[in-house]
DNA sequence: TCAAAGAATTGACACGATTCAATTCATAAG
DNA sequence: CTTATGAATTGAATCGTGTCAATTCTTTGA
């Protein structure tokens, strides 16, 4: 079996104490004990265990992450940011899926209790949870992620939903359109409420006419559902707004399969510019977020909640979305 | 603070052993103290704590997998299936990425030692490394995804990928294409090996002539680069085959932009089969990998070997991949 | 009513690291 | 050569749970 620190410390004629300080805080212990202690460490391949520390000093060096759906390249990309901030102050991160729904957002919400980890960043399945209190209450900090608080007594890194859903509205508008099809998810997730505010703001303002159209995922197998919804209309409308760039590109592939050309016959705007964007068979004209960027931040606040508890001051951080124009989009004829 | 199982054992006025038994062996507690306990531990929301548990066990219930790229929708399917397998058998699952460096690898595999993980599922991103045997000394079960072992001291899921070499060559070659240029990442990856070994075999069966463009990635950036490349030979391929679909969604992006069209120009293959396939400016021809399946897979038989270690006997799974036409490939005029 | 068998419960010890008061060692000043 | 001081090291206690031998309680049959 694996060396432990007991072995070690045999191993090199010292104290356990001395090789954990070596582990812990080198300063305090002779250059040449120390200089004999890592050799050891080395030669016996010992890697300390982390639950016998952890159960110590009560803490863990390890943060859970729950995103709706890891299959969105948004997602892996806030991921990628998360993991890569927080591997750099030494944090593991747990990836957990809960896939838009409330149960699998609590059941692993359960196992990362179990797993003891310091703090959790997550992006909320629906606009109300109270899960997280208890999360609270066992000392892990929590960090909403892609998502608004509404209290502050907790940190959140957002960005703007509201004005995205504006932002998309004004652009589709100033094409000339005003026969508008909404297509998103469902409106307990709390992204499809900001935006939904957004759109309908803006479509107040621009005189634009919105119908909605709704499915239970925002995926792109849902999106191609939608373009049939969206085909059967009594009237076709001139532009088309998807709550996400996976639901974009599905509606996409329904309408050029039935013929409608982009953005000819009808302009589709997307949500998130995910990379693929400009792989697609229509350039896809979108809203960009800061998705990298979103997951260091979320990271580096979160982490620094866990190490400073006492004088920590919770933020709400937002960033701004931005339009990308592209193919897809264009004047109305 | 919450609540421990002395706590509990408190306020039931039981020892701390029934609890404890009431948690792991409910069948040897009488009916009576169990409602009892039960109800304690419901009352003071107490969670074991993991660690604890663990420390004392020994084991935990928790499997890394390490991946060599997030990003890449085909990692992510097989992410999900591996979750979806593992959480059906109550293990929690640490995702990491180590964006083809051997060196962030390793550190993910200490990461993983400290947590103390059951098991570890790892595509490899050098064809050698002996870091494993350290995990498998420790106790650590190591099964190869999308790998194929060559020594059958440890279970592999993977995919024929010399066979997946052979049948785009076959396709292509089929389609009356004989200059063939063959994009592909660092040769140490496993999969490019095997592959390049499929491409090579096939190629000399049906007289094709094959030339290697290699880039140290396989995105779609990347992708974009070897279009550029492609560009500056002194000759025109007929058909090109892409190590995987991001990078042939680059090289198509690049190609496009310079006004060779697909198929007509030239054709294009891409390997995986990811879902943005048939979404993309020229739908994408691509072998097919059933990348969910191998996921579901490779957990089932890690937790397999995790739990029965002794009878366990190491199994090579070997799927098969499939071709799948889309409109990026034509033949040679 | 009593003894024996079986069921239920107990509680000390173990897991492997951290912590910290106590001890030993090294150095410099008197 | 002593002593005072600070640096380095030690090792027992601790974290919260699982295990299991030992103990207590309950039931059964004569």
């Amino acid at each position: 079996m694996s060396a432990n620190l007991r072995d070690v410390a045999r191993q090199a004629g010292v104290s356990v104490g001395t090789v954990s300080n070596v582990l812990n805080r080198p300063d305090v212990v002779s250059p040449k004990t120390l200089e004999r202690v890592q050799k050891t460490i080395a030669e016996l391949g010992f890697v300390p265990n982390g639950f016998a520390r952890q159960l110590r000093s009560g803490y863990s060096r390890t943060i859970g992450l729950v995103v709706t759906d890891v299959a969105n390249p948004f997602f892996t990309e806030v991921a990628r940011g998360v993991e890569d901030a927080a591997s750099k102050r030494d944090y593991a991160v747990f990836l957990c899926n809960s896939d838009e729904s409330l149960e699998k957002e609590n059941k692993y919400l359960s196992v990362l209790i179990q797993q003891q980890v310091r703090g959790v960043l997550i992006t909320p399945s629906d606009s109300k949870s109270h899960q997280y209190e208890n999360l609270r209450e066992r000392g892990i900090s929590v960090a909403l992620l892609d998502t608004e608080t509404k209290n502050s007594s907790q940190c959140s890194v957002s960005v703007d939903d509201v004005r995205g859903g504006e932002i998309a509205i004004e652009h589709l508008t100033s094409l000339g359109h005003r026969e508008i099809v909404w297509v998103t998810g469902p409106d307990t997730i709390p992204q499809v409420i900001d935006r939904t505010t957004g759109v309908m703001r803006a479509a107040k303002v621009t005189k634009a006419d919105i119908s909605t159209v709704r499915v239970p995922l925002m995926n792109s197998a849902q999106g191609v559902d939608a373009a049939k919804k969206i085909l059967a209309l009594k009237k076709m409308p001139t532009a088309i707004f998807c709550a996400n760039d996976l639901l974009a590109f599905g509606v996409m592939r329904g309408l050029l399969d039935a013929g409608i050309r982009i953005p000819e016959d009808v302009s589709l705007l997307g949500y998130d510019d995910i990379a693929f964007g400009n792989s697609s068979a229509v350039p896809l004209s979108s809203i960009s977020q800061p998705a990298y960027q979103l997951g260091v931040t979320a990271a580096e606040l979160l982490i620094s909640e866990c190490e400073e508890s006492e004088e920590h001051a919770h933020q709400q951080i937002k960033f701004q979305p931005q339009l990308v124009v592209r193919a897809s989009t264009a004047t109305k004829k």
